[in-house]
DNA sequence: TACTATACGGAACGATGGTTCCGCTTGTCA
DNA sequence: TGACAAGCGGAACCATCGTTCCGTATAGTA
């Protein structure tokens, strides 16, 4: 997939590395494009322009484009690089003592990630198809070991038994709004946590508190 | 337009359309704009382009600039007719005789709004400051109109006392996402059922078939 | 009917943003 | 050190979209 049209050979942004021989100063531009994207994708998703990551790499655009074919290319490659730990982690959480502890867990890091990383929760949203369909083999595995996991929670009495692997997809995906003005981090932590009340059997949690200790808005 | 509730009358718009005396043309015209508008903007939200509008109501992109002076004034306008029935709806529920029930059948109402439009949805999504911080007279009316109806609520000891405005705001807005592909309105409904379960503090709702056309959600 | 203020259509404009092209530079290797 | 493939930069291209402009058409009126 994504040869360039025009026969020109380009690095594929994931399997790359083993058989290419890159020049030194073109593996170093190529890193820097994907630590300046990454930057930038953190704060502002998808919505950076490619200018703008090119001139924080101190690169020209040809030169990005060298890398990565489209843009959708590089936002792919830093979006596995952030999926895949996170699949880790929903594995080894469907193997632990408690699942419906290590469930709850796992959703409050995925949105946490969310808070970090807002190319993730663009994705998420945006083209939600890719994790509830599994498009894409990463988020396929994701959604397959997270399945996994409620099902565990569910079998353990924690979650309750109605809920689906959509449900919990769609209100993931809803969680990551990042709007800061006023879905930032310690209000979407009280929102996961109303969340997780929903979705488990007997708990009520304490709701940590908003936005009051670290982040001033003009509201409230 | 989809769900007839009540008349929902398409707009005068504007608050000069009082005095200004329109030739019939121009008239005919306005009104074709608005009711086009509407239309792909219920299912397209803010991205429809304006020549698209144009397009279907049969003129020309000039004629709609002399309507509306930008595409934000033709999009507030619609917006502020549609978000008037819930306001007058959210007062309403504030005065029940069970203000929990009123609250919960309210955010159900505003969620199926966003699901018949999607503009409301963006709106609240994109520009989620609006309703937050009253940006405009009409979302600051709503807000308010909503923070009493939670007041009462919680007064009745029907909603959790650590759940703020803020906290309902960002759930009504996560809820929001419009991306068809699993954000269905049905799914929606379940994650409503979801979220209000999360805010009551003794329910545990039956969640809705999510594949089912219409849904009867028993709460308890 | 003739006149004119009002309204109309849609080409053109300017901004934005992804992508391509190509002349120049530089790392690598003999 | 010299040759050249590999790599570079960024202007230019193209598509999209909101907005403006202006020559033309017509509703309303005398």
């Amino acid at each position: 997939m994504s040869t360039g049209t025009t026969g020109r050979e380009l690095p594929a942004a994931a399997p790359q590395a083993a058989e290419r021989h890159l020049r030194v100063d073109a593996q170093r531009n190529r890193e820097r494009i994907l630590e300046a994207a990454s930057t930038l994708m953190a704060t502002q998703g998808i919505d950076v322009s490619i200018d703008e990551i090119a001139q924080r790499a101190q690169v020209g655009v040809g030169t990005l484009y060298r890398n990565f074919p489209t843009k959708g290319a590089l936002f792919e490659a830093l979006l596995i690089a952030r999926v895949k730990p996170l699949l880790a982690a929903a594995r080894s959480a469907a193997g632990a003592d408690d699942p419906g502890d290590a469930f709850v867990t796992f959703v409050r890091r995925l949105c946490d990630e969310f808070a970090d990383f807002k190319a993730l929760a663009d994705a998420m949203v945006a083209s939600g198809v890719d994790l509830s369909v599994a498009k894409h083999e990463i988020s396929g595995e994701l959604i397959a070991a997270v399945t996994v996991l409620l099902q565990r929670a569910q079998q353990a009495g924690r979650i309750r038994p109605d809920v689906t692997i959509t449900d919990v997809s769609a209100m993931m995906a809803g969680l990551s709004h990042s709007d800061p003005s006023f879905m930032n981090p310690p209000q979407r932590q009280r929102c996961v946590a109303l969340v997780c009340d929903s979705l488990l059997i007997d708990a009520r949690s304490v709701l940590p508190q908003s936005h009051l200790a670290h982040v001033v808005t003009g509201m409230r």
